[in-house]
Formats: structure tokens, sequence, C-alpha cells
DNA sequence: ACCTCCGGGACGTCCCGTTTAT
DNA sequence: ATAAACGGGACGTCCCGGAGGT
């Protein structure tokens, strides 16, 4: 759970993209595709190697371009490794909505949105370079937004949440749990990364689960 | 809990110390003092700004000698780094060994002892800049120790103690104990870092270990 | 006779060049002019201080560019002595070709070869880099082609020509005569060029193929 | 035929050894021993790398002795080479000597001599590397003794002793003679030494001879 | 006298992130 | 959007003094 998050709930994109103009020109739209590319092929490169082993040159190879093109869409490397972490947290809010859209009691509503997560963390490239990135935050540059703080204020109105239904044993306090959950999580994330690559972060995420959920839970 | 352990029990250096020899050449000393001094400044660099943006000229000037100096007791940057590494690691078996001879319950001495090792995380420089170096390990030289392993072994055995001396909870295994204990120990300590350079380590780390052994523990 | 020789007959430069499509992106244009720029001033540096004490900042100072601009031409200092050997190399078909043509007798020819040949070691700036990086060919790496044999092989078959033609003394073995020709004339041009610099080599050329040739041709 | 020669004719070294103090003190005998260990090392080294890849360290370790030994017995590299290329010159004098005592014609003087040298080309580690020093000898600085001028006016000398006793062709001048098998042997060392590492010298030496000795003798 | 240990500057190569001319 | 050029370091390593032991 790395990333900053807005804080308002999460606004439906859907919605958002009715607001957006129709009609494009072709011509930005080659420009968004190629923006795009350069960005998949910058998070794969930042994922493997990280920020300072990763070079413009081999991000222009990457995607088959000469440096000039990628500086025509990006004013610099930073520019570029904060486009993906920009991305890294675009996808949040959906994943959130979703979760609450299921209408499960507060406690297995988290439960679900961080199983979901967990599989982003393995699985979406862009999720995965930008959790490094903000790993690698003062390699980059202080341009980088403050990780952590967005996931925790969302976790702590969402346990807060979870008291007021009774669901959490006495004298649990709604931070500390959204705190240590995603200090926790972040842990196992990234441990789980260096010893195996993240194949067996679901596994390890479901141990840490197990205990902390215990202690956070009312008991039945 | 960061590191590669040995395994072994601590030596007691203490005795070791008198078997050494009183007199030592005076410019082997020096040399062991200076040695000494680029490990500490690197230290020192390498918490603040990591690996990559460290460079030797900075560890010169940071020491107040020359490149020549410095190359003269380490190959190369690498090198430095590693045995930054080395000593992050060097100070624990002294450490597990005071904790153990305290004669505590095992649940208790695991508490005593993650409660000095993150002390260590807060005030140690070269356990700082160790544990930084660990999180970079891939931007470095496939050469570092595999980190965490030790530590989960360590506190699978003192785990498996407790479950022995009836501590544990029912269902609960050493094995996934130690390691959520190791990854989550790393995520709060690394949370901590970005968010307040490790100011409020022991708090988090206290929330952690509050929620964490009422989930391990049997209730009493 | 310093050059490994490709063996195939001079390509008439005159013909192709009319093939050639006559726009050339000038940007390209630029860059060749660039890149010859480039070796001419290396083969100047290299032919006075020889390929160890030339750095490319050296080069970059003549050039009147920064290294970087040098740094985008060739992948390092190896690259343009490359070059430069291989710029010493492709003249000699073409001067070859040009003795041949003349129509002398096989012994005939190749005086007007070799005298041709010394001009060249004597005036020619790349030519005569090239035949002092190969002088220093095991300090530079071992990628330049073998000096000798391809005007070994060259001249041995000019003297078989001869020998067939009846020109060479009774008991010359051809290809003895080569090898002692290409050695001897290395040796006049390396000691001429140490003493005075090469201003001498006609003269000390012509002592040598007096001698050589007298004892090499049948007597009339 | 590489040496500046002294010019005066050969001083029979036993007699100056006669001349040198019998009693030397035992350290001054241990300096001198070390110090010729040290060029006899720095000679492998210089022959097989040259003088630029040749390091201090190198030559240290190649006699097992630090850094600082060998700067109290030499003040810097530059002073190794030229003690290599002054003991290259220095056994010469004995060569001379030993062939003008078999009391042969003045031109089969020459070919023994010139014999006996090709085999210290080949044999001797210590002509071979003062051989190569004197080839990248403006790669060292302007101190070396100048090349070829010595042996250019010994042989001068030896084919004027001919040219009286009848035995030079005519029309053959002495000094373009002596000056042709100075620069010819000079070549076939040099390419004998980057083709074969001078392991076809002698065969290529006798080519050689044969040739040019026919253009200069007399026919009998 | 001979040698060791430790440290000092100075470059050399390479490469990187970036603008300028086209 | 490309091709060409620009500075600016980083790393490594080399040649070499001084301080001092033996």
């Amino acid at each position: 759970l790395e990333a900053q998050m807005t804080g308002k709930s999460a606004t439906p994109r859907v919605l958002s993209e009715e607001w957006a103009p129709v009609e494009v020109r072709p011509q930005q739209d080659r420009a968004a595709r190629t923006r795009s590319e350069i960005i998949v092929a910058a998070a794969r490169l930042f994922d493997y190697k990280g920020f300072p082993a990763t070079s413009i040159s081999d991000i222009a190879d990457e995607v088959g371009m000469t440096k000039g093109a990628v500086y025509f869409h990006f004013r610099n490397k930073e520019d570029i490794a904060l486009e993906v972490v920009r991305q890294h947290y675009a996808g949040w809010p959906d994943i959130i909505a979703e979760a609450k859209s299921e209408g499960l009691p507060p406690l297995e509503t988290i439960k679900v949105l961080v199983n979901r997560v967990a599989r982003e963390f393995r699985d979406n490239i862009v999720v995965k370079a930008g959790a490094r990135l903000q790993a690698e935050r003062n390699l980059i540059g202080a341009s980088l937004p403050r990780p952590y703080v967005g996931w925790t204020q969302i976790l702590t109105e969402m346990f807060t949440d979870a008291e007021e239904a009774g669901q959490l044993r006495a004298g649990v306090s709604p931070a500390a749990a959204a705190r240590t959950l995603v200090s926790a999580f972040h842990g196992v994330q990234h441990v789980s990364d260096i010893l195996t690559g993240r194949t067996d972060l679901i596994d390890r995420w479901t141990e840490l689960r197990e205990l902390l959920f215990f202690a956070i839970a009312a008991q039945p």
C-alpha cells in the first residue's frame, strides 16, 4: 500500500470520462499512445533496474525510438518517473470503489480490497515500478508525492467504519490499525520482492492478514 | 530485522580481547582507525543519499582525505558498502545473546530482543546504512548476503521454543510468525524512515508489537 | 609495407562514385565530415605521441570539440585507432592497381609500387599513424588486423610473376624475397622515423632497394 | 641491432672487474642483488606488456616486494627502463670483441657477429626488453640513448675494413651497407616478434643475410 | 642502509542527461 | 521528430612522497 491517495473518496472514472471531449485530433491520439508506450517501457526498466541504473538511452531503445523523441514527450528523466508513479496511483480509486461496492461489512471490505491490491503488486508492471520508484524516492528528486499517507488515511476511515459497526476488538485504535497494516503490507511486499520476485506475495500476505485481523477484529 | 545471521551464538568479545596482543604496530593501528573512519563516513552518506548517489569523492571529502587514500583501504565503492553491511550484521549476535541471557520466557525474550533491535535501527548509523544498502541491493552488485533469511531462521527457532513452552496460540505456526515479524518489522522501519527519519520508529514498532503478539500469544 | 591487404583487386573508385546518389542528407554529410576530422586529428596525435599517450581529451581539443562529441562518433579510444588503421589499409588497393596498370615487367612494377608506398609513409598522416599504431598493437587491444601478412602475400604473388617471367636470379624464392622485402622495408621506415622523422625515408629506401634487387634480380 | 654503442672498441669486462674494489660491504651486496632482481622482473614485464602498460605495482608484485622498496632503488619508472636499456647495451662490447677475436675476414666476422646478436634477441630477456623499450622510446621520455647510430658506426667501420680487404662489390658504400643492415635487421627482428614471438627469427635473419650479403660481397 | 605502510593528487576513460542545429 | 554536440562528473588507478621501523 504504497501510494499517496487523494483522500477524497474514489471518483468513478467512467463519469469523469463523460466530461472529456469526445473528439480528439488523431495526432494527439498518436502522441498519447506514444507517451503511454514510453511509460510502460520505462516502468519495465524501472522495475527491473531501478531509477539510477536506467538511462534515457535504455528507455529509448526499449520503445524503439531516439532519445530526442523521448525528450519531446517528457522534459527529463524525473518526469518519466513521476508519470509512472502518477499512474501507479491512478488505478487505486477504481479498485477501492469496486471493493466498497460489494456491500460487505467494513472489515471484510478491507480484506477484499487489500487482496486485490496484493494482486496488482504482483501483476501490474506500472504498480510494481511505482512501488520501486517510491522506495528509491530520495534518489530521484523531492517531487514525488509522499507515500503511505494516502492509504493510511483511507484505511483509517475504513477501520473507523468498522469500529462504528462494532467489528473492532476493544482497545484497538483505527489509526494504529491502519498505520500498522500499511507498514506491514509494504514490508511483506518488499521482502517478497527481494526473496522471490513477488511470486510468493499472496501467501505472505495471507499469513500477515490472518495474524493481523485476528488481533484487530472483535472476537465473535 | 534485516540481516543474514551466522546462526552460531555470540562469541564473548571481552574474552577474546583479553587474548589479543597488547602491543600492536602503531602504523597498522592508524590504518585500522582510518578504515573505521571511512566506514562511518560512508555509512552516514549511504544512510542519507543511498548507494548510487554517494560518490567516492563524497566519502573522501566526508573523512577529509583524498580518493587515493580511500582506494588504499578499499578496492572500490562496492567493497565499502559490503563492509558497512558486514558491520551491520556483526553486532546482532551479541545483542541476541544479551537478550537470551536475561532468562525470560521465549516470547518475552523475543520482545526484548526486537525492542533492542528497533533502538539500533533508530540510533546506530551503521545499522541504518546497512539496512538501506540492503534495500538498494540490486543497485549495488550481487555480492551482498541475502537479507531477512538469517533473522527468519533465528526467530523461527525462538518461536519454536515458545511453542514448546506452550506460549503460542493454537494454530499459529512458528515459521509463519517469524516470517511475518521479519517482514512487518522491515515495513515499519522503512515507512518510519521515509516519513519521519525513523524518529517515530519505537512508537510504530510498539503498535505493531501489540497487535502481532496478541495474535501470536496464547490467551492467559 | 605494414598492412593486412584484402587481396581483392582495387575497385575503380571513380566509377562507383558516379553511381552514388547525388543527394545525400546534409546531416549525415556533416557527421561524416566530423568523423573524418576526428580521424585526421587522432592520426596526427597517434603519429606524434603514440596510442597510450594520446587521450580522448587531446583528440577532442585537436578537433576543437568536446569529449562528448567524440564519444558520439566513436564508442571508445580503441575504435578510433581501429578506424585509423582501417583507413591506413584502405588506400593500398588503388595504389597497387595503379602500379600494375602501367604495364611494366613484374620486378619494375614492384619497384614502382614500393616507391609510391614509401612516399605515402612519408607524407600521408593516416598511413604514418596507422603504421605506428600497428607497431604499438599489443598496447591497444587484440582487435587490429594482423600486419605484414597481407603485403607478404601480395608481394609473393608479384615475385612469382617475376619468376615466371625469368626475372629472378636462380635460387631466389619468391616467398623469401617477399618476406625479406616486407621486413626490411618496415625496418627502414621505422629507423628513418626514429632518427629523422622519416625525412630521409626515400634515400634509405633507395639504398635498400638497390642492394635487395641486385640480389633478387637475374643478371642481365 | 638496436643499440647506441659507445663507439670505442669493446673493453674486456674481465679487466675492468679487476679494477673494482675487492671488498664490498655485504649490505651493498644485497642492494645490488635486489636491484638486479628488479631489473630482470621489469624486463620480463616490459617485454611482455610494454612500458606504459607496466605499472610500478606490477614490478613490485613480480619481485615480491612493496612499491616503496622499488622506489628506494629507483627514483621512478623511467629510471628502471633506463637501466634495462643500459644493460641491453652493456653486453654488446664483449660480443663484438668475441667475434673479432676469431680472426676471420671482415665480412665473415660481421656475419658471425650478427648471427650471435640474433640469438641474443631471441633468448636474452634484457636484450628483448631493451629492444622493445627503444621501439617505445617516445612513450618513455627523451632520456634514452639514440638507437641504431652506434651499431651503424661499428658496422660502417667493419664494412670499411671489408672494403680495404677487397671483399666489397664495386659501387657498394660501406656506410650504406651498414645503414641498410641495421635497418633491415631491426625490421626482421620486429616482424618476427609480432608474428611469431621471435621464434622464427633465426630463419628470417638467414633469409635476409643471404640476399643482403650477395649484394654486398664481391663475386668470388 | 634498506624497506614498509599509508596517504596524496592527478588524470584517463567512459557515459549520462541535456540542449542546439536541422 | 532526428542527428549531432555539450559539459560534467564518476570511477578507477597510477606514480609518487613522507613517516617511521628494523
